[in-house]
Order: C-alpha cells, then structure tokens, then sequence
DNA sequence: CCGCATAATTGACACACATCAAAGGATCGT
DNA sequence: ACGATCCTTTGATGTGTGTCAATTATGCGG
C-alpha cells in the first residue's frame, strides 16, 4: 500500500482525476482547515489567483531549508512534515510536525529568511502562497486578515504548550501528551480517534519531546504492557484514552 | 533608589517632566524598538490615535490572565514582566521575559482569550494598543502590517530557540544561553553589555529554562567558581562572555 | 530598627533518563 | 528476491538533575 493514509479518511471517495480538479482554494476539500470560513465568492476567486501553484515533495525532501529565502507560505494538501532547527554545534530539535491543512513558512517572515527545515516524512503536495500577495489581499479581505492573524497566533500558543511539555512534564507525561495532540488533529480531518499511523521515526519524536529514541522506545513498551495502546512499528491503536489523558494531568487525589 | 533600572541606561537625560510629553508613538524614544520605523508624519499621527492610553502595573500585578477576553495588545514603556501559562494540574512554566519596547498579548488573537498570564516583575507602565484598531490601521499602512507580521514572525521564532534549548541543552548551556540572550536583548536598549540586574528570581528562571531553582542557584555558583560572572544578588556581571558563548556552543575539536 | 516572610545557598541522596551495546526486524533499491 | 541500511527493541550501567532538608541572607512592613 504505497503513500498509504491514517486510517478512516472523510473523503476517499473524491477521485482524484486529472483536468476535473482546478488548483484552487474554491474547489479545496481543506479550505475549512487552511483558509478563512465565509468568503464571499468573489473573494474566493481572489484568493485562488493568489495561491496559483502547487509543488509535489518525495518523502525525504525538503520544502525550505534554514538560510533559504523566504517568499512563500506553503498550505499543505496531502503529506505530513516535519520542521527542525539545528544548532552550530549539530545538535537539532524537531520543531514541529504538520499535517493537511496547516500552514508552514511563518518563521520566515521576520527576517525574510528561513529558520528551519522543512522536511517530508511522507510524499507531499503544498499549495505555494506567495506572501506578498498574501499580504496584499489581507488588506482588501477582513476576514483573510485577520486569519492570518489568527495562524500566528496559534503557531505561538501551541509553541508556548511545547514549552510547558518540555519544561516541566515526564517522559510519559510528554508522550501521552504527544499521542493526543496527533489524535486530535487526525480527528479534525477526518482519521479515526483511535488509531493513527506514526510518519516519523522514534528518533524524531524523541527530538520534539527533548527525549532519546530509546526512552521513546521502552515508554512506547510500557504503555503496551499497560494496556492503553497497542503499537506494532508505525501502526499505534490507542486502546484506553482516558488512561493516557489521566497521565497527562494526574488528578489530584481529595 | 526606587523603581532602579539596569546600568547605564541610553536615555536617562531625557525629564519626564510632566505636560511636556504628550502619550504618543511620535515622540517615545522607544518607537524604534517597538513600531514600524520610516513612517510618514500623518501616519505617525494616525498610529498616535490607536496607542491612545497607557497604564501603571505595580510589581507583582497581572496586566492580563489566562481566560480573560482579548482586546488590545500592550507594549511594555518602562518595566519588566514574565508571561506563564499553568497546567490544569498546577505545574507553572514561564514562557517568556518581556522589557521595554516589546509587545504582549499575541496569545490571545486566536482565540479571543488570553491564554497566558502575564505579571509585571517590577513597576511598570505599557502603552494600550486596541488589536481591532491596529487591524483597521495595518490594512492602510502596509509598514504597519508588515511590522506586526514581523513581530509575530519574532515570536515564532524565539519560541523555536526555545524549544531547542529546553529540548537538547544541559543547565550550563542553558542558563549561559539565556544570560546571553537577556545582555543582547538590553544591550539594545543601551544598558550594559556585561552587568544586569536580575527582575526574577531563580525559581523564575529555572521555571523559564526547565530546571529547578537549586539547580539555578549551583549553576550560577559554578560559573562564579570559573570566573565566568560575578553575580551578587540579582546583581550579575560577566567576565568572560567568550566562555558563555563557548558553554553554549561548544567548539568541536578537530 | 526589628521581625517575619521570601529568596538563595549548599549538602546528601535518589531517580529518571541518557548512554553504550547488541541483536532482531522492517524497508528500500537494484 | 536479495543484501544493505535504517529503524526498533531491550538490557546494563552511568550521570545530571531533582528532591528533601537545613541554614543563611535579604528585603519589606510595622
């Protein structure tokens, strides 16, 4: 099953054939997702001249590197990313994972430069958005505006909950934490609640959760034998929900 | 000396002599740190009427809390603050240190709500900006927009610092990287390259970095022993930047 | 000026996670 | 289909930081 999805997607039945789709954020299965709800038509042709093309990554390839030039924001259609930033001495940090939907590039704006790699895990498509014309027509279209706002502001919460998971929580706290998050996400597009497949290695999630690969590995083992996953390689079935939300925020016993 | 500063302040021959200085961007010595530079007169004017009012947090106060409505956006005049978000369970981590010139509230776009707290670490004043009248400003100004494009962009960014430091650095490195970076970030505002006061105390820091206060307090008796800093106090001042910046990146030897 | 609460330092010990190592298993390209 | 490579698991051991505790220093308020 090459370029296999998470299980249960919303719209496998959409065929994908050649000349009947138009690359355009009208006709997007993902706008909810990636662009401001309750655009007037007129609008919504507006912002499809802007996001006019579409690049294709093979998994391992990278999208933007650190250094690189920025001019473009990227949406992505399908495929799953990771963002990493690498210190001079070598050492790197998983940033981020991003799925359909989400928007990557916003590092670049504050010094028109790259500040990470963006790397997929898995065959890809993004939709290129020029960001001066994005910027252009946020300032003619409220609502597009003040999304964008809104996307920056988000990519700072989440960070900021990065920050609290990294500082202050466990291995297994990070984990179930991570675990969730994902779920979550998956859900919001149409996967299963309980059952996802893990694009990237222990290595990578290890990186964002500031762990090794092997704690990574044996926490994975431990939550096995506890009964509240099942994993076998990248597939992770997610038998008791509560079980791992318990970790994440011990009750205080009363 | 009450409401002391940091060393070597740049403007300090500039009276605050009351009725002379109108609240406004156009005269603050601060405007290039915290808004578009190169504007017109007349927008400078315009942006004059959004940062319309200003207002006085007394150390220890909060200037907002998780949960309340999201209105305006602040930047810091005079003063010191800490934003921290707290888990369910207690756990607190700060997120952040914020000086003058620097803008607070970014959290709070995305969903209406603030979702940090942010407290004042000394006396403190901050120019009110209401977030729909910047919106309404930046779509006429496109200096304005792109500056708060940047700013968020800034914020991505650091947070990305962060997560590296939190996710892959020790306690040396990491309270070496963050002196360095508190030097750098007042150094711009004409303090001192090489003495600070402290505005937090060690908990504080070790909450921002992920460490315990102990682990703070020997961290800096260490690099006291090296004749790295001297550090009395909240009174710090380093010696050898060289060394800091060497404990952050370590040279691999060759 | 004194007393109390808060902050900081330092030591002894514990533990969670890292490190090192080895072996098995999956995946990819030819 | 095959080997080469990468990924994962698991064990044994080490260590950096946390935890607990006691003491001293500081600064604020009466």
């Amino acid at each position: 099953m090459p370029n296999s999805v998470n299980p249960s997607p919303k719209n496998v039945d959409i065929a994908i054939t050649p000349h009947s789709i138009k690359v355009a954020c009208s006709n997007c299965n993902l706008r909810e997702l990636c662009m401001p709800m309750g655009l007037s038509d007129t609008d919504l042709t507006r912002l499809d001249a802007v996001v006019a093309s579409r690049r294709k990554i093979k998994r391992g390839d990278t999208l933007f590197r650190n250094g690189e030039r920025f001019t473009n924001l990227f949406a992505i259609r399908t495929g799953f990313f990771k963002t990493s930033i690498v210190a001079e001495d070598g050492r790197d940090q998983v940033t981020g994972f991003q799925m359909a939907g989400e928007i990557m590039g916003l590092d670049g704006i504050v010094n028109d430069h790259h500040t990470c790699d963006a790397i997929a895990l898995e065959d890809a498509e993004v939709c290129v958005m020029p960001f001066d014309r994005i910027e252009e027509l946020s300032r003619e279209i409220n609502a597009l505006q003040r999304h964008m706002h809104k996307i920056m502001s988000r990519e700072i919460v989440r960070e900021n909950g990065v920050m609290l998971l990294l500082g202050s929580m466990r291995a297994e706290e990070r984990l179930a934490a991570f675990l969730l998050n994902l779920v979550l996400r998956l859900h919001a597009r149409g996967f299963s609640q309980s059952e996802l497949v893990l694009r990237m290695t222990r290595e990578e999630i290890g990186s964002y959760l500031g762990l090794k690969l092997e704690t990574i590995s044996r926490t994975f083992s431990k939550l096995m034998d506890e009964g509240v996953i099942e994993i076998k390689q990248k597939n992770l079935k997610i038998i008791n929900i509560q079980a791992l939300k318990d970790i994440v925020n011990p009750t205080v016993c009363h």
